[in-house]
DNA sequence: TTGATATCATTCGTATACAAACGAATTGCC
DNA sequence: GGCAATTCGTTTGTATACGAATGATATCAA
């Protein structure tokens, strides 16, 4: 029924090259309504909020960056003085990180546009099929 | 009934996220099984099979990456051997990319690889389900 | 207690991504 | 024909991403 016909490979019809169109096009909702902060900018701020004080790589977890990866985006944040860093008394190994206070106010002041930036992204879909959406895509992810 | 009691934000909840997460999944899942070969790249390969010879902004624009995108692809293929170019005799601006036999023997023999990589990223969900994530993943692509 | 192992952060190298600015070539329009 | 607007490809700059290697510190186990 939905199989191919030709039994042929189409790139347009993988996953992967679906979602990556899909995030494309997210990124592009994003920077047009917050133009001076990139999406893994905008989760660490998020998530430090939610959760406040943490070392690097427990929020690299937290929000799916890799040691590397979180280490640049917290350098760039800092450099902004969006967020701050201090040394963990009982594990000198780690950095804690946490927002100041310009920090916290741009993330409170930015969470509504972020909830817009997921409706425009999300406008082509009913409610119910958004639920349905996320539902599936969170069990691939 | 779906919304959230306490009105809340909540990063893991947003779409943007959540196809962030998935791309990795799958980014993850194509690198084990191809490990000598980018998604990004393995798609101008798979979009050479389909259509022939091209422009690089053409072929750019057919696997969505833009024109600095593109380049950086094409040329890395291009050191090893898997693509060529040549000149458009009706414009001189143009680049036409085009498969080598070596590029060719690569792309048929991986296609297999890439079904399989699909598969295993979508192993989660049944039939039913992956049509419908495709179905509403194009609609917000 | 000490020695193997693991964790934290950093650094290096490579590969997307995209904006902006640029020169060369082509097209559209009068 | 000729000039403005457009298109093609390139280059530069910035920002993710991730693998691999490294040094410092913790932890665990014999």
């Amino acid at each position: 029924m939905t199989a191919d016909p030709d039994g042929g490979y189409h790139l347009h019809e993988q996953i992967g090259f679906v979602l990556r169109k899909a995030n494309q096009r997210h990124l592009a909702i994003f920077s047009a309504r917050i133009g001076d902060l990139t999406p893994p900018q905008f989760a660490a701020l998020a998530k430090l909020k939610e959760i406040g004080e943490t070392s690097q790589n427990q929020l690299g977890s937290l929000i799916a960056m890799d040691a590397a990866t979180v280490k640049g985006v917290i350098d760039r944040l800092r450099a902004r003085g969006l967020v701050e860093i201090g040394k963990d008394g009982a594990d000198k190994r780690r950095l804690l990180v946490s927002l100041t206070v310009e920090g916290r106010d741009l993330i409170e002041r930015l969470v509504p546009l972020a909830t817009s930036i997921t409706g425009e992204t999300l406008a082509p879909l009913t409610q119910r099929e958004v639920a349905t959406l996320l539902r599936l895509l969170g069990r691939i992810a």
